[in-house]
DNA sequence: CTTGTTGTAGCAATCATAGCTACAACAAGA
DNA sequence: TCTTGTTGTAGCTATGATTGCTACAACAAG
């Protein structure tokens, strides 16, 4: 299974609001446009990013920005927001093994550590982006 | 979302394969009871598993083994098995994005290199890992 | 009060997962 | 040869997540 694509588009979301709000208003309906989804996806990603104080919303007159200064935003913070990982773990664990069987009753604890250490390297390497490193490499090329 | 129980239903089946092969023929009945699952989902993993190289089955007379030394099958072996991830990406990536945005055209490019390095993060500490390894933690528990 | 926008409910289509039944293919012992 | 136990696989169902859509109330500002 794949990381929802909602990652991607928060990420394509933030980086619009950034080349374009000094020009314009940044709308739903604009940011849909450019990520080529519909602008309620865009509206429900918002929320989550503005649940997570990535972004602020303004309701009635319309736009969107960003919270807090781009270069404390990073790939980590969007991901944990648009995410919802059922509480937090990244892997599936096949539920009710055996307890009767010496491994059905043991292999919990034997993985759960070394799962956590193998997420945990990949939000650290999430942790280590910024959507301003991210807007640097987009202005290279425009 | 969450990757497939199917990783840790099979790092269990072979946790199982080294405890029991011993004393007993491992079928897919008697792993299914030790994982809690149907046994048909059990053989289908021993499929994904055997076409990788991992297990040997056999067919008729029933049982499961490893098919080279656990010390060589890593974490990272076992989820390319089975996870059956498309193309091998981690990270489902919105398509067509607005080629006339310059934002559109050019996110493709920007977070490609970023998300794989993510992914290469977590397969470096998947690869990190044997089922040796786990087989050690799991005898000193039971 | 009109206009443009957000926030959200609710529905549909599609897909992956996980479980199940059923049965042909097969190996080995009686 | 026949029986038994097992694998390999087709095919069905239920469930849940994703993504897209319509519709509309809530709201801000001119």
């Amino acid at each position: 299974m794949q990381i929802s694509s909602r990652f991607t588009v928060a990420v394509h979301v933030l980086i619009c609001i950034e080349v374009f709000k000094q020009e314009q208003k940044v709308t739903s309906d604009f940011l849909a446009s450019s990520v080529n989804a519909n602008p309620v996806v865009i509206r429900k990603i918002l929320q989550q990013l503005k649940k997570a104080g990535i972004v602020s919303v303004v309701r009635g007159s319309g736009g969107a920005d960003t919270a807090r200064p781009i270069d404390r935003i990073t790939l980590l913070d969007v991901y944990n927001a648009v995410e919802c990982v059922d509480g937090g773990t990244l892997f599936h664990f096949h539920e009710n093994p055996n307890q009767l069987c010496p491994v059905g009753r043991n292999i919990h604890t034997v993985l759960d550590g070394r799962l956590d250490e193998i997420q945990k390297a990949m939000e650290r390497e999430m942790n280590s982006v910024t959507i301003q490193d991210i807007l640097i490499d987009t202005k290279k090329l425009m």
